[in-house]
DNA sequence: AACTCACGCAACCGCCAAGAT
DNA sequence: AATCTTGGCGGTTGCGTGAGT
């Protein structure tokens, strides 16, 4: 259970990856697309496992990866994705195309999550954290009373936590609406939607972004894509996530962002007693969020610091040739690149650089 | 120059769900 | 129905690098 049996059974080589083995799996997919991961590595003459090759390509050797430092909006679209979806990374990284789960992930953890506690905003809720530590002082009294009457309560889990996030929102939201809607288009320098290219579909995130702690109890929020067409060059072989959300208390089958995006359900009835003194209570975090919102989370460039240094792979020079002739039948992703700024052009294939250097033995 | 520390990134680990047998 | 295989995901770890002392 748990490790694969190929990993293993066989003697197979782990950690990083060397330019040859790049280039083999590269040259294997790029000609035969990938099948059964499991026999990948046979074929392509490789001693990995197969899910150690899925990895490889779908995080690094993917034709239509944007690499390169994150941008101001991406980061902006990373943290209201978050807000809404929690630590779902893959759903997370499907609307922000060319970035993987787990660059995304990284990014989170080692800048944006930092960045929102020097802001006061608690990075798993989303909230001030003044609120969620009040919050959790309610919770623990609550829960130090209930556990004295049942010492095997389920429900003691740090308030902290993205379920208890969810969980604790109401599940009536409709009143919700009465909260005056932030315009990040406007001059509130929230730029996420001001590149409209980098929202796939129907998806706002400015309407998402005003109901980030809005979203009702066992939601599974996301929005609506076109097909992914950044596929890998032998045809559908990169799975990217395909979301098809539904409204889950009900049968509700209509979908969330019909028509503008990101519509939310019809309420559920008999609870908008409490939402409405939680609408109240929540002012005060509103006005917080707005000036939280307000200011774009990153300075850009003391993100990724590291990749300054310019340096290249020589295998990348073949996958962005890959993602080039891939754009040429991908409006989207022509459209992707098109947005792709100088600066973030010139970093695209630092790490490759880096990689290429220490392979050869060889400083640029 | 040498050392330490913090950071970012790539890759692995463990688990789960779905499909196949 | 039970078991096995595979793909996928989120969490975690270890290494390389740069900054600071």
């Amino acid at each position: 259970m748990g490790r694969h049996s190929c990993c293993y059974k066989q003697k197979l080589r782990k950690g990083l990856w060397s330019p040859e083995e790049d280039e083999k799996l590269l040259n294997h997919i790029t000609n035969h697309g990938h099948g059964c991961w499991s026999s990948v590595p046979k074929l392509a003459g490789l001693q990995r496992c197969g899910k150690s090759c899925r990895l490889r390509w779908i995080n690094y050797l993917r034709p239509d990866l944007k690499r390169g430092a994150f941008s101001p909006e991406e980061e902006n679209l990373i943290v209201e994705l978050h807000a809404a979806l929690g630590n779902r990374w893959s759903q997370i990284a499907a609307r922000l195309p060319g970035r993987t789960d787990n660059e995304i992930k990284n990014l989170w953890n080692s800048s944006i999550k930092k960045k929102l506690k020097q802001r006061g905003i608690d990075p798993n809720t989303h909230k001030p954290i003044t609120e969620v530590e009040s919050l959790e002082k309610t919770i623990t009294t609550s829960n130090n009373k209930r556990s004295n009457n049942d010492h095997k309560s389920p429900n003691s889990s740090s308030a902290t936590t993205n379920q208890d996030f969810y969980f604790e929102r109401p599940s009536d939201f409709s009143e919700y609406f009465l909260f005056p809607k932030p315009n990040y288009n406007s001059n509130l320098g929230l730029s996420v939607t001001s590149d409209p290219s980098m929202i796939p579909g129907q998806f706002s995130p400015g309407i998402m972004a005003g109901s980030v702690y809005q979203t009702p109890v066992c939601v599974k929020p996301s929005i609506n894509l076109p097909p992914d067409n950044s596929s890998s060059p032998g045809g559908d072989h990169v799975k990217l996530a395909a979301p098809n959300w539904e409204f889950q208390t009900n049968n509700n089958t209509s979908n969330f962002f019909d028509n503008c995006g990101f519509s939310w359900p019809t309420p559920i009835p008999n609870s908008t007693s409490s939402s409405s003194s939680l609408v109240k209570a929540n002012h005060n975090f509103e006005d917080k969020w707005l000036e939280y919102m307000n200011t774009p989370i990153s300075n850009g460039s003391t993100v990724q610091s590291h990749q300054s240094s310019q340096q290249q792979h020589y295998i990348k020079s073949e996958t962005e040739y890959l993602a080039t002739v891939s754009n040429m039948n991908d409006p989207w992703n022509q459209s992707q690149n098109e947005n792709l700024g100088t600066t973030e052009a010139s970093d695209v294939f630092s790490k490759d650089l880096q990689r290429m250097a220490v392979s050869f033995g060889q400083s640029f």
